[in-house]
DNA sequence: CATGAATGAGAGTTCATTCAT
DNA sequence: GATGAATGAACTCTCATTCAT
């Protein structure tokens, strides 16, 4: 995957024989392709950080790249690309974190495990919920693709998944648990909304312990709900 | 018409009346500059509806006041300071539309009741929701005065007292209060976050119907928990 | 019209009294926008003819007006605009060409006149021909708007329109005389892209020689058919 | 497949056989640096067809030669003597074209055979004719050497010889059939001019009719003046 | 007070061409 | 010879803000 990204339409280059000199250095080139992908990807986290999602223009990241501007569009297609290249990798990092989440017997435990891990992710790497709010921000009518759009929902969804499971451990049907877990899902955006705007002082609140709190209400819920049912 | 606005607007200064010429005329002077002000909110926000927070230019909204690009700045500092205004006047209408709510008998539907117009205004007009994001959006490099930031939190807060009263006729301790009324305001927050971004469709569920929901089973918890302390 | 291209939508000032100071002011800025709108066309014709359709960007054509690249969008609401308002300003000065050639009494002169006057103000100015290929050159897909594209088709066949007049003195059906006026309209543009690119060079010849020899005996077909009929 | 003519190409090379190895490998070095540039040209004159003079980048030309960009320049100095090329080839193709008209017996059928068939190479070809154009079009501030411009000038100039030979056969002097043939290449090249603007529908007439009235008007004419001649 | 022309910086993007490998 | 990453200048166009009038 040497093949820039104007010039992807070329066919692979001839078998010769033995240890393929060519594969070798196709895969050499490929990685370093990678390898700088992953710099200017540094690079943009660096600069959304530092100026924020708008002020981060392709000068300002191929700048800190060490790139002329045009550059970077041998590696990505447009800004749009960057960006989404970017919440991509932090989604598979969530999803990392949140599938290290230890997996508890007890189904509540699980649930706080898992549920405390998606949102522990976000309070721990406040960048990474501003590049999860890009896609969100505002109404954007010009944003990604239809299809790149839908893999980064996916992705989303995936990293709810561990907790979705330990709900339906509750013995909850399949339509009751995805509404509690979208109901657990804003409660965690919600929070980290509040804490990301720093709204959450104003009410002099303490946000995990809000979750907390939140988890072990639910639990209890669906503990009692459980019960009832088995009676 | 705009213009016809303006002219009447600048009539209004013109009765003389008053015991100090000096005061008189300072006063004068400041309500045709809150009158001018406030037509020139009203053309920002007309723009900004319209043409969204990015699409709302300075031009656009000068357009709209009917007046000439600079003469904003008599007016006000910057764009920002605009949206600023804009934040402040959007939140008035929210309190209005709170107070408005039925104050109903008992305190599980005074919660439902001031809860839901809270919920339901956001819900409504999505583009104050826009301008409620505006100034806490991401890491923002050039933000508002310190007072005017404290200004604004004072209003949203104020927003969230009839549910705060409500919620506190079950019996709450004020501490354990103002954790429910932020809890549920962070359930909110999510929830409208989700409709806004169009990622509620990704759970296929319904926010109003999740927020019910969320709501019956607070106000049930809070009402056994009233009744256990009561035993 | 003093409304720059940007904020055209404004309203009229309101009416005051007398010699009306508002309307003087609104005519001398009016007369000052016409004049820059003026200066920049100069300034557009000059970086054109120096460096060719493709050469005069926005920026070289702001440098010879003395205005930053942004100023020009004031006046001129795009790069094509431009080009079009040079051309249809070419195609005014044609017109007042050809109507200024003298109207003489016998078709055949008349035609001479006329059709000579059109190719002569193309020969003797190079640069207006250029101009009056933009439009044409190469297959343009993104042009100028079906309307504008129009008007200027309009204006492009009025300069001919005395020519045809002409033409139709020898008693031709109104078919037959706008199929000799087309062809006359193509004989003289092969002339001129002849002389444009230096072709004619290669063949030794004298285009306005050329074309009197075309006119000549198109004349004399025409009284031939014309005293064949009558008789 | 691209690259499958190259390699082939380059075992074409590998055949030795020779009297001095020195010229031999020469030669092949030659003729293998021909085919090449013969395969790029190939390339361009696609990308050129597929996405106009404009949109045909080295790149575009590159990716379709099976080549990097960079190694374009080892066969071709620059753009410009790309489309020099090309152009060159073209008018190769219309010669043959012309020189494969039917040669009939009457010296009128031939000039209309002859000139038909530059015309409708032309026609049928318009991006050849867009390619004839490049190279004169406007003010060209970086052009062809004079020799080049030279020998496209003579190829172009052969390609209207068999027209000339037709004419002279009505018995005119070498002058007035050289003054014949130029002034219908003008009435030509002004009717394409037309086709391919469009322009010619703006007066609803059909171009190849407007030639063949145009051919049968002039051999008419010359054959009255052969005739008026030989009296 | 108001105008609106003008600035100046900046946006994303493209591309012929170069050159170390 | 060929590669293809990289340059660097260029493109059109937008906009918040300033300032002479």
């Amino acid at each position: 995957m040497n093949k820039s990204i104007r010039d992807s339409a070329r066919e692979a280059g001839a078998v010769v024989n033995g240890v393929r000199a060519d594969d070798a250095r196709a895969l050499r080139a490929d990685s370093v392709t990678q390898l700088r992908r992953g710099l200017i990807l540094d690079a943009a986290r660096a600069a959304f950080f530092e100026l924020g999602l708008e002020g981060a223009s392709m000068r300002a990241i191929a700048r800190r790249a060490g790139y002329s501007p045009g550059a970077i569009y041998g590696y990505f297609a447009s800004r749009e690309e960057i960006y989404a290249a970017l919440l991509g990798e932090s989604l598979l990092r969530l999803k990392a974190h949140v599938d290290g989440a230890p997996d508890a017997d007890h189904a509540a435990d699980r649930v706080k495990s898992k549920a405390s891990a998606f949102f522990d992710f976000y309070r721990q790497n406040p960048r990474d919920l501003d590049l999860g709010f890009y896609l969100f921000q505002g109404v954007r009518p010009t944003g990604l693709t239809r299809e790149l759009d839908a893999q980064l929902n996916a992705q989303l969804r995936a990293t709810l998944q561990p907790t979705a499971d330990a709900l339906s451990a509750f013995g909850l049907t399949a339509a009751a648990c995805e509404a509690e877990v979208t109901s657990l899902f804003a409660h965690m955006v919600g929070l980290l909304v509040l804490i990301h705007t720093g709204r959450i002082r104003m009410f002099g609140q303490h946000a995990p312990q809000l979750l907390a709190r939140h988890l072990d209400q639910l639990t209890e819920r669906l503990g009692r709900s459980a019960s009832s049912a088995a009676a």
